[in-house]
RNA sequence: GGAGAGGUGGCCGAGUGGUUGAAGGCGCACGCUUGGAAAGCGUGUUUAGGGGAAACUCUAACGAGGGUUCGAAUCCCUCUCUCUCCGCCA
C-alpha cells in the first residue's frame, strides 16, 4: 500500500517508476478520484460541524426550558443530509483505497529495468555444477527408487501435487529443518519462532496477499481462517498494529512452517517431482528494520540464506530480479537459484525481498525513537525452501548406483552418511 | 459447547444521554527551582483525515459493526476478543 500523501505529491515520478514494472497508471482517473474524494469530505464535514453546533444549541436551550421542536427538526434534516454525504465519501474513499491497494510497490533505484526473468541480473555464483561420469537422474526417479518418496499413494490419500516422504527421505527433510533453524538462530542471530499455520484475513491483507491474490490460497470453510502460503504472513504480522522501540531494531526472526498454496494458474508447470507442491516446508527469515538500514539488511539476509547452500556444498547463483519479474509488494528482490543436475538447470530456492514500508503501512507496524513514530521496513526471504533443498541434495549428491551421499554438514542431523535403497515402500 | 465477568488514552482508573477527546493518578517531555540530584511547582503529552504558508481549525475514533436520539463512551441489537468456572479433547 502506498502512502496517500506521498502518492499524491509525487504522482508523476511514481508513475514513471511503476511504468518500469509494465504498469500504466490511469493518472487522469486518479486525479479525478482524488479531487472528488476531497470535495466530498470537505462538504460532508462542514455539514456535520453545523449539525453538531445545532445539537449543542438544542441542549443549551432545553436546559433553559425553551421549546426546541423547530430546531430539532432542522437538525434532523441536516443530519440526514450529512449522513447522505458521508455515504458518498465512503463510496469514493473505498474506490480510492481499492485502487491504491491494487498498485504494486515502486522498485528501488538499484533494480534493473526489464520485462521478464530473461532480464534478471546474475550478481554472484557459488561452486561449479558437478560433473558426473554417468547420466544424473531427476529426483522423481531417484526418490521412488530409493524408497524415500511416494507420489502414487499421496495422490490416493489427497490428490495431485502431494507427496509422501518415507524413511530416510522423511528424516532428511527433518534434518534440513533442524540444520537451517540451528544455523540461523545460533550463527546468524535470528530469534526462532513457531507461529500459527492458520491466519485470519487481516493478516493476509497486512502482508499483501489479500485482496488481490485470494485464489492462490486455501481457505477453511465457514471461517475467516486461511492456511498460510508462507511463514512471512504470521511472522510479519506478529507486530501488526504495534509500535516498536527503536532500540529493538533490527528484529530478526526465523521460523519453520509448512506452506500451503493452491497453485491456481500453474497447471502444467513443474508437474513432476516435488518442486511445486500444494504443501511444502520452509524456513523463513523475517526482519523489521529502520528505513536507512533496510538495504544493508537485505544483503545480509540474502547472505544468510546463501550460507545454508554453501555449508551444504550446493552450487547456486544469485539473481537480482528486474522490475518486470518482482513480486507485488517488493521494492527489491534477490532470487537464489540452486543447481539441479537432474534437470540440468538452476531452480529458485529462495527469494529475498525488501518491502520497505509497503507492508508496514498496510499492517501498521511502526517504530519510535524520538517524538514521532515512523513506519518500519520489513524484509523476508526463504532460508530455505526445504523441499527444494531436499531435491538439490538428492540430485547433486547422487552416485552411480542410485544412492545419495549425505553432505558433511548434515550428517550429525541425519545419523547417516549415505542414503541407500531400502524396502521402505513396496 | 454451557454459565458468568469484562474490553475506555503509553499504563492504571472515573464516567447521571448534552461544551467529555474524555476526570483523577502514574509514566513521559520541557521549563522553574537546585552546587548537582530528588522532592516540589508549572506547562505539555493519541491517531487518522479535510482546510491552511503557518498559527490554527474542522471531522472521525472510548473492542468492531448496526440501531434509537436534535445529540451516544453512556440506551438497544449483532459480532469479536480476554478472563473465571463446567463439559469435551491432543
Amino acid at each position: 500500500m502506498h502512502d496517500l500523501g506521498a502518492f499524491r505529491t509525487n504522482l508523476d515520478a511514481i508513475a514513471e517508476r511503476l511504468a518500469t514494472r509494465g504498469l500504466t497508471l490511469p493518472l487522469d482517473e486518479f486525479r479525478e478520484l482524488d479531487k472528488s474524494r476531497r470535495s466530498a469530505i470537505t462538504e460532508s464535514e462542514q455539514l456535520k460541524a453545523e449539525q453538531n453546533n445545532l445539537s449543542k444549541e438544542v441542549g443549551r436551550l432545553r436546559r433553559e426550558g425553551v421549546n426546541t421542536d423547530e430546531l430539532q427538526q432542522r437538525s434532523r434534516q441536516m443530519g440526514d443530509r450529512a449522513a447522505e454525504l458521508a455515504k458518498q465519501v465512503e463510496t469514493v474513499d473505498s474506490r480510492f483505497r481499492e485502487m491504491l491497494a491494487g498498485i504494486p510497490n515502486v522498485p528501488h533505484e538499484s533494480v534493473p529495468t526489464g520485462k521478464s526473468a530473461d532480464d534478471n541480473v546474475c550478481v554472484r555464483t557459488f561452486g561449479e555444477p558437478a560433473k558426473f561420469d554417468f547420466e544424473p537422474q531427476p529426483h522423481w526417479d531417484l526418490g521412488p527408487a530409493l524408497g524415500i518418496l511416494d507420489f502414487d499413494r499421496a495422490a490416493k490419500i489427497t490428490g495431485a501435487r502431494f507427496a509422501i516422504y518415507m524413511g530416510l527421505g522423511a528424516k532428511l527433510e527433518r534434518a534440513l529443518i533442524n540444520f537451517m533453524l540451528d544455523t540461523h538462530s545460533n550463527l546468524h542471530g535470528y530469534t526462532e519462532v513457531l507461529p500459527p499455520f492458520v491466519v485470519n484475513s487481516d493478516s493476509l491483507y497486512g502482508t499483501g496477499q489479500l485482496p488481490k491474490f485470494a485464489e492462490d490460497l486455501f481457505k477453511l470453510e465457514k471461517t475467516d481462517y486461511w492456511l498460510i502460503p508462507t511463514a512471512e504472513v504470521p511472522v510479519t504480522n506478529i507486530y501488526r498494529d504495534e509500535t516498536l522501540d527503536v532500540e529493538r531494531l533490527p528484529v530478526k526472526f526465523c521460523a519453520y512452517t509448512p506452506c500451503f498454496r493452491s497453485e491456481a494458474g500453474s497447471y502444467g508447470r513443474d508437474v513432476r517431482g516435488i518442486i511445486r507442491q500444494h504443501q511444502f516446508q520452509k524456513v523463513e527469515l523475517v526482519k523489521f528494520t529502520k528505513p536507512e538500514e533496510s538495504y544493508q539488511e537485505l544483503d545480509r539476509l540474502t547472505d544468510d540464506a546463501e550460507d545454508i547452500l554453501r555449508r551444504l556444498g550446493l552450487p547456486f547463483r544469485t539473481m537480482l530480479l528486474c522490475t518486470g519479474d518482482m513480486g507485488f509488494s517488493s521494492a527489491k528482490t534477490y532470487d537464489i537459484e540452486v543447481w539441479l543436475p537432474g534437470q540440468n538447470n538452476f531452480k529458485e530456492i529462495s527469494s529475498c525481498s525488501n518491502f520497505e514500508s509497503f507492508q508496514a503501512r498496510r499492517a501498521n507496524i511502526r517504530f519510535k525513537g524520538g517524538k514521532k513514530s515512523e513506519l518500519v521496513h520489513t524484509l523476508n526471504g526463504s532460508g530455505l525452501a526445504v523441499g527444494r533443498t531436499w531435491v538439490a541434495i538428492v540430485e547433486n549428491y547422487q552416485q552411480k548406483d542410485g544412492s545419495v551421499l549425505v553432505p558433511e554438514a548434515l550428517r550429525p542431523y541425519l545419523n547417516a552418511e549415505v542414503i541407500t535403497a531400502t524396502a521402505q515402500l513396496k
